[in-house]
DNA sequence: CGAATATCAGTGACACTGAAATTA
DNA sequence: CTAATTTCAGTGGCACTGATATTC
């Protein structure tokens, strides 16, 4: 027993709301730039992988199922985002790279946007947003 | 400055995990129950209610706009878990209370369910629970 | 052949906006 | 009349499952 029902109810639904915060707070920042809260994500985490990612891959990373990075990456793509090339090493996959186009939105992003993202958080200092980031990490040991 | 945009970005991407893992499971713990994730949330508000709440507060309190509340009551009433009676002090409004079957339901949810949540949050000690639950709580202070 | 990878097709949940009705 | 409350109608995001190629 590590904490009682009530507590666990509180916890998810804190967890819920926040959540909602942010993600309401984006999707308004982002809809000038084209972009949804999940395609920001998708992005970030494509933008991030310099020598490209697979579509499996990506999908482990933001924690959907395959099938739903399909169709994310189809829209980024679409938007001259991304663009998709053939893994050399294994004709199945696909490897996902970002464009110059990405490159530059997120770039932009970065400058301008985030404040949504700030806001929320800023109630927080530092340590406590180590700290926040920790035990959220921490949830992922959820062997389920 | 509060924290650097590095960890900004970690913490909404933790953030979003954390919930997503979190709906995941609670959907098919609740699909046997015919309930889904929001429903769920707003059966557990409502029941928290004694004397009923209307529209706009339950909305509120799950933080969402007062249009997706009535949808979400909607359903709930065809499933026969919540009725709607008018406000006997104010015509505009209606008193959304929660029925026998929704308690009972709520009940069994209390006893067989809530795995997944708990399971979610198992990683953590009871006063890092505590802790997250603080943290989370402090986020709301954003005023946007 | 069995396993892995990605895609196609369809569905469901759910939150949003804008407009209308009712009443304080 | 203005403001508050709820509802109606339509839309968009997005994650899901099941089935189907293609390739290892």
């Amino acid at each position: 027993m590590n904490a009682t029902p009530d507590l666990i109810d509180q916890l998810a639904d804190e967890l819920t709301r926040a959540f909602r915060r942010l993600r309401r707070g984006q999707r308004k920042e982002l809809a000038p730039f084209g972009l949804t809260f999940g395609q920001a994500r998708g992005l970030r985490m494509i933008a991030s992988s310099p020598g490209g990612v697979r579509i499996g891959e990506l999908a482990g990373m933001l924690e959907i199922v395959p099938r739903s990075a399909t169709t994310m990456v189809d829209n980024l793509e679409n938007a001259g985002l991304v663009s998709r090339r053939p893994d050399p090493a294994d004709r199945r996959s696909v490897l996902v790279i970002s464009t110059s186009e990405g490159q530059t939105l997120l770039d932009r992003l970065a400058e301008e946007q985030r404040t949504s993202a700030e806001r929320l958080f800023a109630p927080l200092s530092p340590q406590e947003s180590e700290e926040l980031l920790r035990l959220l990490q921490a949830t992922r040991e959820d062997l389920s």
